[in-house]
DNA sequence: CTGAAAGCGCTTACAG
DNA sequence: CTGAAAGCGCTTACAG
């Protein structure tokens, strides 16, 4: 039922090959020729199939961003951002959920070995550099967003900076017990959040003191969610003493906290990270971060990478955060 | 450089047809050479082609959801209903964004004619009945979330009894004057709303006043944003008199329009829809629907038409939402 | 249990 | 500007 090029080809009275070459705009086919196999395409209903040009072309014109957990907030900022770039390439794109609870490197080989796509953008997975190295093997285009390798092209977030930032604003606000409510502790970028927080207080010559970093017992989602938040802010609140301010490891943890301390009617200074767009609404101090260069940069190394597979030396990119002020770090 | 049937073929001394028959558990093979076969293929790195298969074996276990702006933040639970049914299939899933702001029919054309997946998952597209039909003669299994169609199976909601759910919940409070945040005027589920607000109303025996729809300036993501929320409220506020209470046509909205108030200290009960995560953390009354239910439903029907794509009839299930109290609609 | 061979729907040198 | 033909990496009757 479905038409193919040889239909097309026998209706026009031309080889498939030629057939072929219009698709393609490659070589030069007769413009009457042409425009009679468009019509004739047209009236049929042809399309090419994509696994049979993939196959024998090596060219998919189709790129895969693998991410976990789609509720990332800020992710629609960096598919925008990918698809930015994307618009003028006539290149699909399409995006694949990786579980968090499974072995996230199977799943992720699994999808690379089948050659589904031309290139692949990894977005925030954080892969160790041991299984990064793994992907190698494979020998297609990667793109990471959000994490770090010296062996591919990354876009990444300076979170020590960002960390430090945050800290340093409350210290300097004058707040001294600083409470940092984080999440699962082998989280890579949690690890450098907690790196600049401590650097704050070095500067300000203070005691790094585990015991106020803190985590909600909600595992899902690797605790990124407004219940884990809140379980940890109760356990701030039955500090004792309860700290002076807090510095939340993300906005959506802040919406938990911020709830525990309207039911417990006890309000201290937050500063959190994300800057989602609900954040401006509810008043929370965040770090922010640029999510749309960040998928429009990640993408156009894939493309660069797609094009000349190893004459561009590996494009290591890492962006500030910013700090933005808003009512939750001013009680 | 990457290992094809042929190479693993070769090593095992064996035909490609046996190599390709113990990697689809076809036909039945002597487990030694099985055995031997699979220590081969793990020790070359070997992976079938997927499209080599598809275009050989018509099965590509793949199928693609289809979804406008990312963002809808409920759209994590619809994807972990569709992993529920998929994580036992061996099938594989990915997702495509269909943008709003170009001809949604064509992008989804674009996809479907290149035969791409074996089955499509199209979710909360709203296109028309005249361009859901054009879809047909593709000849391709299609399911539709959050949609209706008499032609192909589908799972939606009862958009109209959730407007009148939240709407003579708050006449039944004692409020008379309504206002009905928007969105963009020929949205499909809005008009479903609009009904049943109206049809409440009518319950009531009060007329029905259009200046008491209002929508926000901003028409981004179809107005489905906090800013456009926010406008809204703005004129709510404005109005003259102002109304005793608001129903508000999504949780996101429904943040800009509280954040309103608050800068104008003036609080309107309000009800919204939707019931993402956060709403709960906010206080915020909202209709709820069963995301996750929906999206394993409408996998299921999609897994079923693929298998037998002509001997199922057309299953089209709508479900009823459901009203969730909270403060903000018990000022 | 296994192999030879045709076929899936295209692309792309090569030759003219 | 155009065609014949080989090839992309598989699957699947068919035959044994």
């Amino acid at each position: 039922m479905p038409k193919t090029i040889y239909d097309i080809a026998k209706e026009a009275n031309v080889s498939i090959a030629t057939v072929s070459r219009v698709f393609n705009n490659s070589g030069s086919v007769k413009e009457s020729t042409r425009e009679k196999i468009i019509q004739i395409a047209d009236d049929l209903g042809y399309h090419p199939h994509a696994y049979a040009q993939g196959l024998a072309s090596k060219r998919k014109n189709y790129i895969m961003m693998l991410v976990p957990v789609m509720s990332n907030y800020f992710f629609t900022e960096i598919l925008k951002g990918a698809q930015g770039v994307l618009a003028k390439h006539d290149i699909e794109l399409s995006i694949v959920n990786i579980k968090q609870e499974l072995h996230k490197l199977e799943q992720v080989e699994q999808i690379l070995k089948r050659k589904w796509a031309d290139g692949y953008l990894l977005a925030s997975l954080h892969l160790s550099e041991a299984d990064l190295q793994k992907m190698e093997r494979f020998h297609v285009p990667i793109s990471l967003l959000d994490d770090y390798s010296p062996c591919f092209d990354s876009v990444s977030f300076d979170n020590e900076a960002g960390g430090y930032m945050a800290t340093s604003y409350l210290l300097k606000k004058g707040f001294r017990r600083i409470a940092f409510i984080s999440g699962k502790s082998d989280s890579i970028p949690l690890t450098y959040r907690v790196s600049g927080y401590r650097r704050a207080l070095k500067e300000f010559e203070l005691p790094y003191d585990e015991t106020l970093i803190i985590s909600g017992e909600s595992m899902d989602r690797d605790g990124f969610t407004e219940r884990a938040g809140y379980e940890a802010m109760q356990k701030v609140l039955n500090g004792d003493p309860v700290p002076d301010a807090i510095f939340c490891s993300s906005d959506i943890k802040a919406l938990g906290a911020l709830k525990a301390m309207d039911d417990r009617k006890r309000h201290l200074p937050i500063v959190s990270y994300d800057n989602l767009s609900i954040s401006e609404y509810v008043g929370l101090s965040t770090i922010h971060q640029p999510m749309y260069d960040m998928g429009f940069q990640a993408t156009k190394n894939l493309l660069k990478r797609i094009n000349k597979p190893d004459n561009v030396k590996i494009c290591n990119q890492i962006h500030t955060p910013r700090l933005i002020i808003r009512p939750s770090s001013e009680v």
